[in-house]
DNA sequence: CTGTAATCGAGACGGTACGTCAGGTCTTACT
DNA sequence: AGTAAGACCTGACGTACCGTCTCGATTACAG
């Protein structure tokens, strides 16, 4: 993957042009033909690309789809740097939860996506990048707001941020990878309420 | 899969002897060798049958894994009637997730699970089933013990218990799933803490 | 084949029209779909019949192919009891091996004749049961004809009647079997001429 | 086959090595486990080959096989220029055809020879491509040896010497394709006298 | 400005597995 | 007991890809 080139001497022979093509045409070809379909042999075929340039630069298929969404992350519109901060958090967390099942409900990446997570949950090596590159600075930024509203005493002082994500995020992506349920914006709200308040009765 | 039995007439001539040694083939080959490369002839070889008899009665790869899964949950002793009612909601709450992980961390589950949900989140159909057959059950019986929790007015009387089975399972799923984070005992408590008092500070 | 019957006792519980419906289905298989792709399997279908009532009854695809023809030569309008003696031996000839290279190039029978060939030519024992049943006859009827041809001092004294056939009916089977020219009048006139007098000139 | 080499370019990437490993497989193998029983699976693992690279080159089974004739025909041993031609037109005729039989009769031959047969038989395109690699050739050396013959006045003048070659060879292969009596010495030289001198008396 | 060495497209290669077809045996239920 | 039906184990079919390997043809660096 990407971390292969030779970024010392920073003049690698490599071929930008067919990079590209190659990532491309993964992140269509899973769209298109699903995952379990997916093969190198089509990549390059597709990205009119001989096989070895595929093998040269990448070690699996996992590999390349993980670049093509890193590349679709690197690019300048989605540089987020920030989670909305109104001050109104149970507003905010909504607001970015529908963004999130946005883009899971979004044909375009409902098939790469889960692609990707099929790839993580049997490669700990790619879980490991993943965590890296993807999830752990959107991580940072979730967990960034969270930090603002406890500061704030919206939230309390003991929490642990990382399980208050979880406790967000994880209900969400478990029922699309699982398929259980659709993801609807009265879910999403629901979940962001029942989080905040906990399950107990308040009073 | 199963649901393909003539079982109205109850007469077809399937044999059971092979049927068994497939699925247990099935369940066996996938520890052994992962599920990317567990692959149907591998489990007529090691069943000792024709590729033709697992052809004739189960469509893919997936369907085979997933019926290994009923035939395990339907063994007279895993026959989970009830969860545990002690009164003390939090208790039984924290023993059952601990159950849970320790399920999800047993090596002889590990790999077998992931698959399962590899092929759930790629086929709509087979979800489905998994919803009806495993998940469903399971689920009632997590919603009873919160239902009778609910009753004792140890739980907010309008939660949603499909959401509220969501935010304490969710979370550890998905780190196993994606995995971020070791699945311990103290992040199980912890998530059953933070989803009974929720993320705002109790007064 | 058909010598399996059991003819003593006579009272074979054999079911007479599958037999017959077997045979003919063979028979117009080997026409449809030629040689190589004539199973057994579709055999029985055509026929309506069980796998097994071919097995039980014959030994190969071989033997059904050859009861087949045998059903066909023992039907009554083609139980030829002799060739045509006009006295006119050349002519006689011509028109015997004209009719001979009409049924060669029969659609209908071109396919089953040379599947016939094939499994003679890689069987001997049912060579040996085509030499008795269907060859054998035929053989004995031409060498009656040029014996009554030789005792008129038509042929040599010292001809070997068995040499004769082979030479006059040789060549035909060998360019049909070998596709190497076509069968036509012309062809066999000139081999009934050129044998009668021989390579050498006269005088 | 053969033919499908690119050869004006020359510069197909073929692997000569594995090319002649097939063949010589495909040789053997028809020798040792018959035709019904000869597969491409076992001529490829024989020659320690994938099955692809056998596909990919001969269209069929008895493709191979033929090119297998091709290779032998080729080599330089078997490079014959000419027939004997002692003058004795009938004494060089049974020694040819004596070597016909000795080559009919030797046990590593028989069943390739067969097999050949067999494909031919059912297949025109391949009865096309014998006829002008392998009998079209030879066929010219017989009739050369007959048409010197002919101009030395021991043969008829206005002989058909496609016939001719027909009625000495035609009923050796059919005899040896149908099984129907030994290839001995003796039957080739009755042939022999008997085609020279014609079936009717002289004198 | 010209080797020269890495990269590229193409695709052959030895393999593994696919999903299908048929072989020959066996079992079941009907006649 | 014979039969139609068809499940079963076996093994071959012809195809798709795997990951490795050569083959010229670019191409960009270094001398």
């Amino acid at each position: 993957m990407t971390t292969q080139r030779k970024s010392l001497s920073g003049t690698t022979r490599r071929n930008e042009t067919s990079r590209r093509a190659i990532l491309a045409a993964a992140f269509e070809l899973v769209q298109e033909v699903g995952y379990a379909k997916l093969s190198i042999e089509g990549i390059a075929a597709r990205a009119g690309v001989g096989k070895q340039t595929i093998y040269r630069w990448w070690p699996s298929k996992g590999a390349v789809l993980f670049d093509a969404f890193l590349m679709l992350s690197e690019q300048p519109d989605s540089g987020e740097s920030a989670l909305p901060d109104t001050g109104d958090l149970e507003a905010d967390l909504k607001a970015v939860l529908r963004a999130t099942i946005d883009e899971l409900n979004d044909p375009r990446y409902d098939e790469p996506m889960r692609a990707l997570n099929t790839e993580i949950t049997h490669d700990p090596a790619l879980a490991a990048l993943y965590a890296e590159r993807l999830d752990g600075p959107m991580r940072e930024l979730k967990k960034q707001r969270l930090r603002s509203a406890q500061r704030a005493g919206q939230l309390a002082e003991d929490l642990d941020l990382d399980v208050a994500v979880d406790m967000l995020w994880g209900p969400l992506l478990n029922r699309w990878l699982q398929r259980n349920g659709a993801l609807t914006a009265e879910y999403v709200d629901n979940i962001v309420e029942t989080a905040l308040n906990g399950l107990r009765p308040r009073h």
